[in-house]
Formats: C-alpha cells, structure tokens, sequence
DNA sequence: AAAAAAC
C-alpha cells in the first residue's frame, strides 16, 4: 500500500503482551536520531500503549487507541510517523519538496500545543519540520511556517480549514492522519470539519485515531474512517485511573465556594486544578480565591489565547498554585506531578468527570480527587457512579463553617471584620448595589453569603435510577450520512 | 444546562 520500506519491530505482539516491562524502546529498530531524542530525555521503557501501538503503526495499519492522555499516547504515534517519514526523509529546502505528510488533529489548543512540543522534541536530531496551527492567534506566522514547508502540521480542525482556504497548506500528500481525542472532537461538534477535512487527504493513508472513551459513537467513526484497524485498548474503557483517590463532600449550593476556598486552606494545597462548569464561575471562584491571598488564575474559552497561554504557562512555572478551569483543561493537557484535583460543580456529561479526574495520578503517582455538590446534583452524582462502576466515598469536611473563612485564625482581621458585619441577619432578598463593607477592589462578594450550617454531607446517599443514555441524535445522523430534512 | 472551536 505504501511506497515506503515495511519497517518491522523486533517483537512480535504476543512477546510484548508477556513481557511488556522487558521491552525497550530499542528494540523497535527506530533511526538513531529518534533513539537520540528519547535518550536525550531519558526514555528507556515504552508505556503499555506504545509498546502495543509503535510497532503496529510501524507496519503501516490504521489504529484505534483506547487511552486517556498521561499513557504516553503522544509518543505512541508521534515516534512511528517520524520514522515513516524519515524514510522518506527529503533535505531540499524548496516548500515543494516539504508537502505535509503526517497531519494530526487535536479537539483544543493546548493540547495541540503541547502535540506539537513533543513532535519537536523528537524530531530534534531529523531534518523533519513540523508545525502548529490553532485559532485565536495571528494568522501570518503560522502562516509563514506553513509556507516554508512542513512535514508535520498538528492542528485545531477549525484553523486548519482556514489555512486550506487561503491556501497555505495543502493536503493533497498526507500520508498518516491522527485524531486525537476523538471523542472529544466529537462531542464539540467537529465531525463536519472533519469530515471536510479528510475529503481534502489522499483516499490511501494511514489513520490513527484515539480516544479516551470508546462509546458507540466512537465506534461508528472508527468505522467510517479507518481502514481494517486494529483496536488498542491499554485499560479497561471508562477507567478512573488506579492511584486516584476519589472522595465527595456534599455541601449548601450556596457554599461550594466556601467549601473550596476550605479545603485549599485545610490541605495546604499546593498546584491543584479547580474545575467549573461554567466560564463565569471559573472567573469568580479564582477571583475569590485571589482576594483572599491564594495565587489562582483562570482558564476558559472568554479568555484570549494570549491569557490561556500565560496562566498554563504560570501554572506549570508554579507561579500559581490553584488554576481554576473549565473543561477546555479536562482532557489533554499533561501537567506533570499533579497531586489533585477538585471539582467545584460535577460535569454534567459523566465521561467529562473521569477525564478530569485524570488529570492527577499520572504516570503511575497517586492522586487526590475531590469533588463538591449539592443537593441538585445527586442525580450527575449518580450517573458518573454508573460510568465508572463505583461508589464514589462520601465524606465530611472537617472544620468547615460556610460563610467567609470566618472560623480560620490564620487570617487578619480585615475578614474577621467583614464577616462580623456580614454575620448581621438579612432577610432573604439580594441587597444589589448597596455595599457598605470597603473592597480593596472588584470583588465577587461570593463569601458575603449569610451563615446556613451544612446539614447534608456524611451519609451514602441513595443510588439514584440510572438515567437513560442520552441519545446523541445530531452525530448519529451525521455519521449515518443522512440527516432528516 | 455548558463548554469548546475560524474569521
């Protein structure tokens, strides 16, 4: 099918599936300038996935891949397209003479950032260029890259478009396509994009796919994508990751914040991801958390890229301790050494909790994760449990007192004050606009809530009635390539 | 319900 030299590893899979902690990168039969690359930074050992993935993609199959991010899933396609592309591997410096080759797509911008950080770093010692394109950035200096000609493209599907537009990138020689998270591209509406997209490649290419999740859905784009793949599947599908200690504390709607804000203080929580549902709770929570002297930020889609960009880079500085996100941070991205991570509303898609629990516990450290709802939630409470096959333990939050970190010494005198003008009894209706207490600055005055002791948290609530799946009608139809009209 | 992604 190829035009390209077979390139076989040393193993058959059935060594590997026995002994896989014998196997060596080394033993793939990878160029020596890959092999300098992982030595470079370290590698010796393949994760499960790639030692199952590389040498199969070697041999030039399509793959679907089962695994979340933190399997070590980037390198398992990254390596062996370098080496497929090595071997045709062309040292002229004409744009002509560097068509696009290997095209991998990505749900969100970080994470194609972080794709192509890696792609780089193993390309260092091969004369392969690669490239990332995504939305919310100046077109020109991608576009500039892309004109001087690339090998490797990793991009967002909507800005790829864009540039194929403008043509400043052709596809017309992509030999290998991966997506990545899939099901994520998926549940953001990408399927049409990516359905335009691989009209745009060559009929005879290799494809990877791989997601975290493996829903039927998945399955039928598997289907209609891939040619005669062969499944990986590195854990159980739906898995929350081993070392992650899951716990959930039930608390006042109105004292989640509290409740966050509480159990930062408590654990003396250093680099922790504090995730929202919504974008303006993410703002106002890291805000909160910020005038009471905690170095958080947010991250989510209303912020510019330029923003997004400075606060995960800070947060991986650890120039900040609490990165409070929206799910745009649930999936993909790889901060190493994450020791927790809380939520502060529960998903409301079940497989977004797992994602973002898979943030902490990587790469085989033990995690906390800590999740806050209320009332209300019981029942996303009760399908995430569904999804995940276990009862996630309920516990009590030691010491806490809703209502301002009133019941914390640690704190001046400037919150003892305003949380005894505040103790005040109110009636039940919203003072808008009349503010007597003096802010240092815009404050969401989210602790300004009146005291309601927390009645709920300690006792298992009852399993709730699974909910029905969810019928996903419009990627249904569109897969099914005939939308009623 | 909400989030993400192209201008």
């Amino acid at each position: 099918m190829w035009g390209w030299p077979l390139l076989t590893s040393k193993n058959c899979m059935s060594d590997i599936e026995n002994t896989p902690e014998q196997v060596k990168f080394a033993d793939f039969g990878l160029a020596p300038e890959i092999q300098r690359a992982l030595t470079d930074q370290g590698y010796v050992h393949p994760t499960p996935i790639q030692a199952k993935a590389i040498p199969i993609l070697l041999q030039g199959r399509d793959v679907m891949g089962a695994a979340q991010t933190g399997t070590g899933k980037t390198a398992s396609f990254s390596l062996p397209i370098i080496q497929l592309l090595l071997a045709h591997a062309n040292t002229s410096m004409s744009p002509a003479r560097h068509p696009v080759r290997a095209l991998v797509l990505a749900p969100t911008r970080e994470l194609a950032v972080q794709v192509a950080e890696n792609v780089a770093a193993y390309c260092k010692h091969t004369p392969l260029r690669s490239t990332v394109v995504f939305g919310g950035m100046d077109m020109k200096p991608q576009t500039e890259k892309l004109r001087s000609g690339v090998e490797i493209v990793i991009a967002t599907p909507g800005r790829l478009l864009d540039h194929v537009e403008q043509k400043n990138i052709s596809l017309g020689q992509v030999q290998m396509l991966v997506m990545d998270e899939a099901d994520r591209m998926l549940d953001m509406g990408f399927l049409p994009d990516l359905q335009r997209i691989i009209n745009l490649l060559p009929k005879k290419r290799q494809n990877l796919m791989f997601s975290a999740t493996f829903s039927p859905e998945i399955k039928k784009l598997a289907s209609s994508f891939l040619t005669d793949p062969i499944t990986i599947e590195v854990a159980r599908s739906n898995a929350t990751a081993e070392r992650v200690t899951q716990v959930v504390y039930k608390v006042n709607e109105d004292h989640k914040r509290d409740a966050v804000a509480h159990i930062l203080r408590q654990r003396e929580l250093k680099q922790v991801i504090v995730f929202s549902n919504t974008k303006i709770g993410a703002s106002r929570l890291a805000r909160g958390l910020a005038a009471e002297g905690m170095k958080a930020a947010a991250i989510h889609g209303d912020k510019t890229q330029q923003e997004r960009m400075q606060a995960l880079d800070a947060f991986k500085k650890g120039e900040i301790d609490v990165l409070v996100a929206t799910d745009v941070a649930a999936r993909g991205l790889d901060i190493s050494d994450l020791p927790c991570v809380i939520n502060f509303d529960l998903p409301y898609n079940a497989e977004d909790y797992v994602h973002r629990i898979g943030r902490t516990g990587r790469a085989g450290a033990s995690g906390d994760a800590i999740s806050i709802y209320s009332d209300k939630d019981e029942r996303l409470l009760a399908d995430i449990e569904k999804l995940i096959k276990q009862t996630v333990p309920r516990g009590t939050l030691d010491g806490f007192v809703p209502g301002g970190f009133r019941s914390d010494e640690r704190h001046g005198d400037r919150r003892r004050d305003r949380t005894q003008a505040d103790r005040a009894p109110r009636s039940g209706e919203r003072r808008e606009g009349s503010s007597p207490l003096p802010r240092r600055e815009k404050v969401d005055p989210w602790f300004l809530k009146p005291y309601e002791p927390t009645r709920s948290n300690g006792a298992p609530a009852a399993a709730a009635p699974a909910a029905p799946a969810k019928p996903k009608q419009k990627v249904a139809a569109l897969l099914g390539g005939l939308p009623k009209g």
